[in-house]
DNA sequence: ACAGTTAGAGACCGATCGGTTGCAATGTTT
DNA sequence: AAACATTGCAACCGATCGGTCTCTAACTGT
């Protein structure tokens, strides 16, 4: 997203467009380049700002890095806001599709990156409680989770999430559609055994 | 691990030391401190082996780097080796703790580079390959497994393997103990239905 | 309209990056 | 032991890193 050409606007309007800019640049360097990869420079080109607009408005990298967390940590939870009632089958599927989405591929990079930055993960960690914390309310107040106990269905719910997360990453390098399928089916069968008995 | 300063040595012997020592610096220092601050001046250091030295064995970063992931493959497989018969929850346990396991951090931080590294990834995947063909098949040949047919086993096995190491992955941000640990529980009742059940 | 303030451009900085080169040290062959 | 091959060190390379500085352009208050 270049920071747009448009006439005239108030410093106010300036500065925020020019800071959203840079931030949807940084996901998507690092959804492109990966973390790694993703340098200042690289950022700013992206954004159309120079260097000396960037540390106008973050005073670091890592104060841009964690601001495009944030961004990232709502437009992932507002991906998975976007399920109504649905079928067992239904509401697997879509959470497996949270697992695959690009911004969730720039969520985990940004979790691995945060392992070995105490900076980076002390930002990180409030962005993350956030997060869970609507996602285990957001899976509280399906369809499914209405037939069992709330513990039940909050544990359910993070434990699906964190096997659809571990096959995402896995499947970049080593993709088994078949397996995944075969995944999928499971946890249908598994989650309509447990429903059926209540 | 530095290379160590002995006597007399075959040029073969010097020669398969230093490469030990770099990859075995490499391992350390992605651990430690991340794919992204892993360079090869920090390799050096921890190695104890000069620049030249590095390149004398290795034609770029990403040799090293392949070398390196081939023998976390090795090691991470020959963590999930040393479990004998056992309860399922002795198992669970295991498996967990192999999530957990440093040289799982090693591997992870290397399949979220591999998603943008397009060099990175054709070398990874044959590894990939190879650790979950005999991750499985030890999967297979564990008491649980007996109970169930095999397809259902191997499925059950990476589908536990993937929720563990998205787990893994948050827990260094946001660690969950009382959750982690209903999360066991409630795979080991899970588990000990179906293989009371048949 | 004009003074004062804020945003942004772009040249620049020292440090470090991956990688190269020439030479000295070590080991091998005859 | 002399000739040769391999290994390793250290200085060095251009490029790029995150970050700074100065100056101009754009907006704001009076």
């Amino acid at each position: 997203m270049t920071a747009e050409a448009v006439g005239r606007r108030t410093q106010a309007e300036r500065s925020a467009s020019t800071q959203a800019a840079l931030v949807e640049a940084t996901i998507e360097t690092i959804q492109e380049l990966g973390y790694h990869r993703a340098s200042l420079g690289e950022i700013c080109a992206r954004a159309g700002v120079s260097k000396g607009g960037l540390f106008r408005h973050f005073d670091s990298r890592l104060d841009l890095v964690v601001a495009a967390a944030q961004e990232v940590g709502r437009r992932h939870l507002e991906g998975f806001r976007s399920l109504g009632p649905a079928t067992i089958e239904e509401q697997l599927v879509f959470a497996r599709s949270r697992a695959r989405a690009d911004i969730n591929a720039v969520w985990f990079e940004l979790l691995i990156a945060a392992r070995t930055d105490e900076h980076l993960r002390e930002q990180l960690t409030p962005v993350a409680i956030w997060l869970y914390d609507n996602i285990e309310e957001l899976a509280l107040a399906s369809t499914l989770a209405q037939k069992v106990e709330p513990g039940l269905a909050r544990l359910a719910a993070t434990s699906v999430v964190h096997m659809f997360d571990g096959e995402a990453v896995i499947r970049a390098v080593l993709p088994r559609p078949a397996d995944e399928e075969a995944r999928l089916a499971g946890a249908v069968a598994l989650f309509e055994g447990v429903a059926d008995q209540g």
